[in-house]
DNA sequence: ATTATTTTTTAGATTTGTCTAAATTAAAAA
DNA sequence: TTTTTAATTTAGACAAATCTAAAAAATAAT
């Protein structure tokens, strides 16, 4: 069983992944609020636990058994958030830092009993997918908005960025999940996008486009 | 803002309030299953936050800003058992530890939406009372029913005693919360009580009668 | 291929909450 | 009232997670 501290490490190595592997002791310090010196000296401690594999000077890899851990608490997180946002009303860009202390209670009864109360969701208020039990992943293929053509036509299922000003902001735009949308023009000088959405014609810069996932 | 241990240093005293104010070292250290050098060095701490009041060999009492804190952690605990129970299908015997991590969870806003999800709730599936957010209780009269005489009836309405072993043999006798009972005979050989609940006669000990509250 | 820069690690200190063992105080018994 | 016992506190140590400052390694620049 791994410390709340040791969760989040796994958390950050196992999103930070993606981007980058192996992952940078200076880019788990950025994300975790935290020195460098601290990261070195918790990947040590996940290291003899087996849950990264570490080569000192080069950065970390999830092992199978940290990876599986990982995906648990993002599972974890993201049915919190569904749950904050379809039954207690949360809007959301408010769920993210409740959902970062509810993801870290111990319970395996709770997260089935939540994932059942909830009805199976496949993705969270952010169009992340969340994996079963085992750790599977629905397999979702999304598109970004920015790299849509004129003319093309699509349906918000994501984002790729959860800050709170940035949520605000679609959410101010209308730009929601499910919500239908046209690309009817690309503006040459600044990369900007005009679009079609419920018969508004809106504009957004190219910086909001790249991080709206679009699925045709 | 307290840390999660501070906190269970805080709910225990206010539980231990109840018995005996002041309340001594040795019944913190019990309850909270560490050394009494251990809770001396916490006492001083929440001593200095003002939150208890402390004098040397005598025990500590909880200031009007300790009890607030202790009051809104029991709230949330309650709150969360409560939905577990009701939305997760847990069983009364289950909830306990759960919502011992889940009271921690610190946001405003998540507790406030949960009492409104869970339509106000007044007591917990173990019958005791729900502090609302301002700290207040309502007012509920129990007798133990260990009190009872022969031929009085009542309806179950708490416990004052929480493990799962003992409130497995409640349920397993059909004696959970709402059910009318009446005394049809207390035996003096053992002080054991003779119950009629819904047409059939059940006998239970005196140590179980004690731990049944009974309002009329 | 050196030198300079960036990244990472080590060494030693700090904080929180805990512990053991010894000392102190209070309460109970003689 | 003195002695014995029980409860509590102090002193000093420890583990987890963090930090600063200095050293070491890797990478980039000249």
């Amino acid at each position: 069983m791994q410390s709340f501290t040791e969760e989040n490490y796994l958390k950050i190595i196992y999103h930070l992944s993606v981007i980058s592997n192996p992952v940078q002791t200076n880019s788990i310090a950025e994300r975790i609020q935290t020195k460098a010196a601290s990261v070195t000296d918790m990947i040590k401690k996940l290291s003899d636990k087996e849950l990264v594999n570490y080569v000192k000077y080069q950065g970390v890899t999830l092992t199978e058994k940290g990876k599986l851990a990982a995906i648990n608490i993002v599972r974890r997180h993201r049915l919190w958030e569904v749950f904050l946002v379809e039954k207690l009303n949360f809007k959301w860009d408010q769920v993210h830092e409740v959902a970062e202390e509810l993801e870290h209670i111990k319970s395996t009864l709770l997260v089935e009993r939540l994932d059942e109360f909830l009805e199976f969701p496949k993705v969270d208020p952010h169009g992340d997918p969340i994996p079963d039990q085992y750790g599977n992943f629905a397999d979702l293929s999304f598109v970004k908005l920015s790299k849509l053509k004129t003319n093309e036509k699509g349906t918000i299922t994501g984002v790729s960025e959860h800050s709170s000003p940035f949520l605000k902001h679609l959410e101010k735009l209308g730009l929601t999940l499910g919500k239908r949308i046209e690309v009817s023009e690309i503006i040459d000088f600044d990369g900007s996008v005009e679009l079609l959405i419920e018969d508004r014609k809106i504009n957004i810069s190219k910086e909001v486009a790249k991080h709206i996932l679009i699925s045709k």
